[in-house]
DNA sequence: TTGAAAGCGGTACCAG
DNA sequence: CTGGTACCGCTTTCAA
């Protein structure tokens, strides 16, 4: 009873269409429509043969048709930027990102499309191919670049979109910034100076980056308001291994240094094996600090301080202000925009000098 | 010239259709239509003035209406399941298996559209939404259960789909499976049995989980064969807290044992903190071995012995073959499917009583 | 080699 | 309150 007849339903029965739905209701196309719309002008009789119907046939809107019809693909497009996928490195996806955003699009019935990029000039070409097929009605733009052109570019292409990160001009685009309070890196600085750290280096990601550009020159500004130097500044592309070998330059360069801050968790990780294999212990010789990342810092030996961003939150943030752009009416949220918070653990410690110091003192 | 230029561009002139192409070429949609499916019948000429004009026009042949017309919306649907998201746990997304999907799909036009249910219900309740309203050709299933449902719920929804990971029962669905050779437990087992291990503890993934449980009962059948017994095995979600809880328990039950076998490289970081809770030093006192997961583990200290799997491949299989089975002729692929890897690091060595034994006897 | 016309599955305007 | 009908943008016979 089962070999073929699953088989051949799924090939003989063509799905029902709208046509179908009113034949058997009795009722013209426009009808059901109506019902479906929830329009009104429809008695509560008619309305009630034709869901029936609906639901004998198991009818359900086409999408695509729809599509058409309203030019409006209820679908937002995301862009990932991973050069080196090429080289079948893994990249991290920002799943919490995903989530936050997935929550609110499908919500109200909006898809979410992935794309994957393995260079600046291929993530163009990925949206202008959205835009012109009009695979999407708005897109979600990640990693704000310093001589970024992508807002000019959605702009000419009249795609609503929204910018996860800051501009690094002023520009119109809607963006979910990462506030004004430094994005953590304040509180990582003050936390190092009140720590007495005095020689601090920074692992940081790509200069070209908004974020990280911004994050170091935070970092700097407080520092050297307590009287501490960012001695040392080593960007690079947010991989472990770039880490390692930043942390040897580091080392080699400014042997002085009591602490590092570095762009990522998984980067502070691959630093701290560098600094083991160098025979310097964490935290009694060097502090270390990540950033954001999965919560497996909490496990790590010393467990790494960190700071901690609700990125599912500004993943919400932005699917909402997409919705705005492109016509939606998303339900006003009464959720805060939460500022990201250092989480302090044991990577973290007084320099020697400092402790000396304190030991002398008292 | 710019400010209000692009804005009118935008919002005044109407993209281009296929019809606008036709005109300004002086031909038939159809002849257009031809053109730019290449089906022949259309002199050079009036290609060229064809071609002209649509890119004069800057247009590209509408995605939605070829959805409409060909019934097929060249997209693929992914549901990721992730129960606790409400909870706002940030859950990992298999990076690299999405960008082999993507790889794949993208060289042939098609799109990847992202869901994420919190239970097996809403899971399901996406898949039927997706095929209803049509906006998918095919989906790609992820996490093999026992008892999984899904594969009659996309054959009743006439929906092409491919399985990344075996089923649990004998079904005509189409998979990538973990392979025969036990998706690496076998090198597992067999290289804590060479250690010399013999009281060895399993903390896997969820019981119903196809490949969960396909690990694990790979590694106690080679274990027994070894003459070592798993003595201990707690399965649970793949939850780094979870890890930490069931090494808690198996330390209190099974002090004797002398490794752990972990099912995710984070779980495995999160269990080698438990065991230094408890004053037990690694690899000296217990072993511990990772899977798949990020390459995070290389740089833990000690560096974490783990099996490598290529999940990019992967996808780019199962890809392929849900193209196939939406008739997409896919290239034929030279790909060999590569075995997952035992990677041996600095986490596993003999026991203390073996390595004891051994210096006696030597 | 090319064009005309009939849809694909809906929506929305206009009558009645 | 309900039906008829002209599209949305493209593909595909069928004729010419």
């Amino acid at each position: 009873m089962d070999r073929s007849s699953s088989d051949a339903d799924a090939t003989r029965s063509r799905r029902a269409t709208i046509t179908d739905v009113a034949q058997l209701a009795g009722v013209s196309r426009s009808a059901v429509s109506r019902v479906f719309n929830a329009q009104g002008g429809i008695s509560a009789a008619t309305e009630e043969r034709i869901r029936d119907a609906a639901r004998k046939l198991h009818w359900t809107p086409s999408a695509t048709a729809i599509a058409l019809r309203s030019a409006r693909s209820r679908t937002v497009g995301l862009v990932l930027n991973r050069p080196g996928v090429a080289e079948d490195g893994d990249p991290e996806l920002p799943s919490g990102m995903f989530t936050g955003l997935e929550k609110v699009l499908a919500r109200h019935d909006f898809g979410l499309l992935l794309h994957i990029a393995t260079s600046v000039e291929h993530e163009e070409q990925t949206y202008r191919r959205l835009a012109e097929a009009r695979r999407v009605d708005g897109v979600v733009l990640l990693e704000s670049r310093v001589g970024d052109t992508r807002f000019e570019l959605v702009r000419r292409l009249g795609l609503p979109a929204v910018l996860l990160g800051t501009p690094w001009v002023d520009d119109p685009i809607s963006y979910i910034g990462h506030g004004p309070r430094g994005a953590g890196m304040r509180e990582v600085a003050e936390h190092l100076l009140e720590l007495g750290h005095r020689s601090i280096a920074a692992v940081s990601g790509p200069e070209d980056y908004v974020e990280s550009s911004h994050r170091d020159r935070i970092l700097r500004e407080v520092l050297a308001a307590g009287g501490a130097g960012l001695v040392a500044h080593r960007p690079g592309p947010y991989t472990p291994v770039t880490a390692a070998e930043r942390t040897r330059a580091i080392l080699a360069q400014h042997p002085e240094i009591t602490a590092i801050v570095y762009a990522t968790d998984e980067m502070a990780i691959a630093g701290m094996a560098t600094l083991r294999e160098h025979g310097l212990r964490i935290p009694e010789d060097v502090s270390v600090v990540g950033y954001n990342g999965t919560d497996i810092g909490a496990w790590y030996s010393p467990a790494l301080t960190t700071v901690r961003r609700d990125v599912s939150q500004r993943g919400r943030a932005a699917a909402r202000a997409l919705l705005g752009l492109m016509g939606v009416t998303v339900e006003a949220s009464d959720e805060e925009v939460v500022d990201p918070e250092l989480v302090i653990r044991a990577s973290t410690a007084p320099p020697r000098e400092a402790a000396t110091a304190t030991a002398t003192a008292g």
